[in-house]
DNA sequence: TGTAGAACTCAACAGACGTTGAGTTCTATC
DNA sequence: GATAGAACTCAACGTCTGTTGAGTTCTACA
């Protein structure tokens, strides 16, 4: 009990109103209790991770009683990927995308991936995610299907370049390190630059990963059969 | 109870020999048990994360009693640090990066980054530090000091670019995006491609946020003094 | 109007967790 | 050879965790 996420949680108490304890049943009226419960819950894996996420806070935050989650989610687990979904829509990515030249792709994608951390249902859906991917398998494996299966992977399979999986994993990976830095880690002056400050920065390394040269070794490689050295 | 990172752990048992308890007080002769202690934690650190690692888990690994790893350490965060403690000589980069022409820089420091990942010991240090930086404040204040104070922060001030700090953490943002891909999720292709493949692919990437040209956007803004937009 | 079932709460479960304090056995120092 | 203290184990503490089952109140449909 040394360093706990949850706030600062009195005994007991919850949400309820004042004294005495809020009656059970049903609630009169249509319930929006299931969103409270996901936002209540996309909240605190945003904050604190898969891991130290509990059960029992999101409740609390979401004023209802615990066993009312299980209920409607079954288990922590499929709580989380129900808290997940829809984090990023890839038709964004592609719509800009088609619409400009090859030329200036790089800079569309790092724009994008920006602006799309600016809403906060996407930012603290994206949060959880990267939050959590460390230690959890459906986070990770969500990051996964975006950059090979979901929007990367397509691109660059569109483009009709080679090696088309290790593009996508490439610009993945830059974009993956950028949100890390910025939004989680806060380290400066990356946490406060602006966008355009980076794309301008980043922007070329992206556009050469989608279209450009891999070098020499990436050429070769992927040409033998198995990889040599390692 | 779902989900443990712990193995098969019969309900009690740990390490004693078979039948009956290992005697308690101090063993005869030399003791390396903390350095076993130090071991355990880290692999459990890194395959685990700080969260989901367990103090009795580290004790049952070293094949020892809990408490005496508090008795050693004083709490778990404490065995943490300690864990990390050496997680990358810095020395290296300099002297490699020294002994080769600033346009080399790029190749350099990513050649080094990955082959530091070679030996288990450094391994399971990276490992553990990454995995728990998510959540754990000290694991991600180690990685922002290596980056702007131990490492890309030294080298981008002495080779007398502007944005030294930029530049630091850019280099930062891809390395540990690459690192995370690679090591943590395992997603392919990067994760089997070569140390050559990659160092021609990303090399440079980390040429250009060295000593490159960082675009209009960046050059302006750090001439003013505040940062319009954002 | 009756009834199935959804929407809720309550109380408890069993097991994990980090941490503590007291006790035992060894080593090092005088 | 006595003594301080390091190296260990044991048993327990208090708290937190995800999850369950039973009970209550409402809605929707026949």
């Amino acid at each position: 009990m040394t360093a706990r996420a949850r706030k600062a949680t009195p005994p007991r108490e919850t949400a309820r109103s004042r004294e005495g304890a809020r009656s059970p049943g049903r609630r009169p009226g249509e319930s929006r209790t299931r969103e409270a419960i996901l936002a209540a819950a996309r909240a605190a894996f945003a904050e604190a991770g898969y891991d130290r996420a509990t059960i029992r806070g999101i409740a609390a935050d979401a004023g209802v009683d615990p066993a009312l989650i299980l209920h409607y989610f079954r288990s922590k687990e499929r709580l989380f990927e129900a808290a997940l979904e829809l984090a990023v829509r890839p038709a964004d990515v592609f719509a800009r995308a088609a619409a400009a030249g090859p030329d200036q792709l790089g800079a569309i994608v790092v724009r994008t991936f920006l602006e799309a951390w600016q809403p906060p249902e996407t930012r603290v859906r994206l949060l959880a995610m990267f939050r959590s991917a460390m230690t959890n398998e459906t986070a990770m494996g969500r990051i996964r299907d975006l950059l090979v299966r979901e929007v990367f992977g397509p691109i660059t399979e569109t483009l009709g370049v080679p090696d088309a999986q290790l593009r996508a994993t490439l610009v993945g990976s830059q974009l993956l390190g950028l949100a890390i830095i910025r939004f989680v880690g806060r380290i400066e002056p990356l946490a406060s630059a602006s966008i355009e400050e980076l794309v301008s920065a980043i922007g070329p390394t992206a556009q050469r990963y989608l279209t450009g040269d891999l070098g020499s070794a990436a050429q070769e490689e992927r040409q033998a059969t198995g990889s040599p050295a390692r």
